[in-house]
DNA sequence: ACTCTAGATGAATCTCGCT
DNA sequence: CAGCGAGATTCATCTAGAG
């Protein structure tokens, strides 16, 4: 090492030493060259929501024929995978950076960037400790029916290496949990109500994220105390629930607008209300019990006979768990239940029944020993 | 038939001959030689559950030590990860070239290896559709409470490239799903019971996958006698369902205790017949009934008024089977609907409806009525 | 004040076949 | 290959306004 290096490290030591972190407040710029401007191994947690690069094509409208809001904005523009992993490799380095060695790192993103993001994470050393799913309760459907309903984002915890030391309050998240381990999948509704933010009746933010997954997220893998960095604060929920619960943050964004709803937002942060803490428990797993799940478990083959209580109709079950009448009519079991007694509507599980053993019991018997096989 | 098409097709048979697709076979070998051996664009998808690089912390890693040159460490993690990377990319490659243009390729894997596989996917020109979340209803706990219970795995579906048609029989898995589009997340119990192979009381195979998880899959997004390959065919999961569902398969294998059981589960696994194998159609690919048969046939009459459900918009049918506004705008039943509205597009079918008894009822009813009538 | 209904909307890689 | 036209396609939740 010559001279000039050693002189530019002990300049660089003492600046550290002299510049303090920017705590509980939002710094303007770019998030790379912000996080260059923070100390080395100085931060508990790294939050981040980078741009998700979409590469959308054109218009999309409704069934109804309303138009759909997409994320069209510039922040969200990538030519190239070599252009947005570029971009990745670059905040996530500067991320292992700044994290303390026992701090850890979350990233939310979906299957358009998630597995570049991923890569990366890896790459640069960081040890995956979870990937972690969050199930929407009210995502917007396919209107097309070209896909699966895409129904859920991915986030990565993981620790800066694989030895490393990191904070993972087990209890709390047990308790979080009715006594259940707290699992990799979480439910929560996509951000609305009063919790979105809207300037003029128009969302301030399009991506913004609901305050109970920065919640569990902090509850889970901080202390009191703590600072959290998200260099990409947008509308800075990760600002509001650290206040509320009582960490340190510290917000990185380039964009005016996000940062003057931030400020406003954070400061206003009050401590979370009964309606929000409900959400924030897991609900038990859905009782409910489609019948084509029947049909895919083995409770039912292709192929079996149902029939009403009195035997009046007769109908086949087939592969994808529709019924098929001998007069060629098909459908789900309440539908077809419905057409062939020329009623309304119809319970097909009560409706529909099957013979086992010489007698005849209504399916919804079977779905009763599906749910006591598989709940816990 | 003539001359040349009967030499055309001697031809074609002579080719096929020489390299027939070894269907409803396990090849037993490595899956990269394998595939190679397989002639191009040739299947219609492939189901992947390859290695999940498990090992790569205690084998591939050094530990963490500050007496380590850091630098050094890096590219050791590096290298390693790149093995890892190479392999993928190399089967992800054949498995591109063996499909169809139309064809689709299903990755399942863990966060230990899927955001390395799905980064190579992309990478590769394939397209992602569709990243699904299975949720294991009774998964593992983690004994030792370090982190959230690992309670997911993570699958990738993607088609050939971006314009890439492929099959997604939306009807059948709406109608699986109790008249709800398909979610993006589904919950199946892990592979145990009777379906869970084993020899001497030990499970055969680590990792069998449920069979349910397939039959979703190939239901969804293959056609009877569809061709699937599977190259790490293990105990047969995806061979058996296959052969169930009344698709062609072909697996292949290293190891010979994966191949002696599968060989023995497939041969009792049970074709569906026929009749149960059919599923619900989308209507693109049922009979199209043009409006103006309806008028023809005497399900309406030039001169009927048709209205939208509420009312608001009245058309006169005309003998052409074109619609007439009292404003005066003209147009078949779509692009009329679409006028009147302002909309872009328009379904005139359940768009407009027609009073009969007293009841609106949308002309879409009049031609199930039609249909049901005349098909066989 | 409360109920009911109609309308709006959310990180979306969202048609197909013929001319 | 671009353009055009037929015709297929949505779930949960919140808000506003009517009753």
């Amino acid at each position: 090492m010559g001279v000039i290096e050693k002189v530019a490290r002990r300049t660089r030591q003492a600046a550290e030493a002299e510049a303090p972190l920017p705590l509980d407040q939002i710094v303007m710029g770019d998030c790379i060259a912000a996080m260059k401007a923070l100390p080395s191994k100085s931060v508990d947690m790294v939050f981040a929501d980078p741009p998700y690069n979409l590469q959308l094509g054109g218009e999309l409208f409704r069934p109804d024929g309303s138009h759909v809001d997409a994320v069209t904005d510039d922040w969200d523009k990538f030519d190239t995978f070599a252009q947005y992993d570029a971009f990745t490799r670059a905040w996530l380095a500067e991320a292992h950076r700044i994290l303390k060695d026992d701090g850890t790192i979350w990233v939310i993103g979906s299957y358009h960037n998630i597995f570049r993001v991923g890569t990366a994470v890896q790459d640069l050393g960081f040890w995956i400790l979870n990937d972690i799913v969050w199930r929407k309760a009210n995502p917007m459907p396919n209107f097309r029916g070209t896909r699966f309903t895409n129904a859920h984002e991915t986030l990565i915890w993981a620790s800066k290496g694989e030895k490393a030391k990191y904070t993972f309050n087990y209890r709390s998240m047990k308790t979080l949990n009715d006594e259940l381990q707290m699992r990799s999948d979480w439910e929560f509704p996509i951000c609305g109500g009063n919790e979105r933010l809207k300037k003029g009746g128009v969302k301030v933010h399009p991506t913004q994220k609901p305050e109970a997954l920065l919640y569990r997220i902090l509850l889970a893998c901080t202390k009191p105390g703590d600072v959290v960095v998200d260099p990409f604060f947008g509308t800075g929920t990760t600002g509001a629930v650290a206040r509320r619960l009582g960490r340190r943050w510290i917000g990185i964004e380039r964009e005016l607008t996000y940062v003057d709803a931030a400020m406003e937002r954070i400061a206003a942060a009050l401590p979370l209300d009964e309606s929000a803490l409900a959400t924030m428990q897991s609900p038990r797993s859905q009782p409910k019990v489609a019948f084509g799940v029947l049909v895919e478990n083995g409770y039912l083959t292709a192929g079996d006979v149902l029939t009403d209580a009195k035997r009046r109709y007769r109908v086949l079950v087939r592969a994808d768990g529709s019924l098929a009448s001998e007069c060629g009519a098909t459908g789900s079991i309440h539908k077809l239940g419905a057409t062939l007694q020329g009623a309304p509507a119809c319970n097909g599980w009560t409706f529909w029944h099957i013979e086992r053993d010489g007698v005849l019991a209504p399916i919804d018997t079977l779905r009763q020993t599906y749910l006591l096989a598989t709940q816990p």
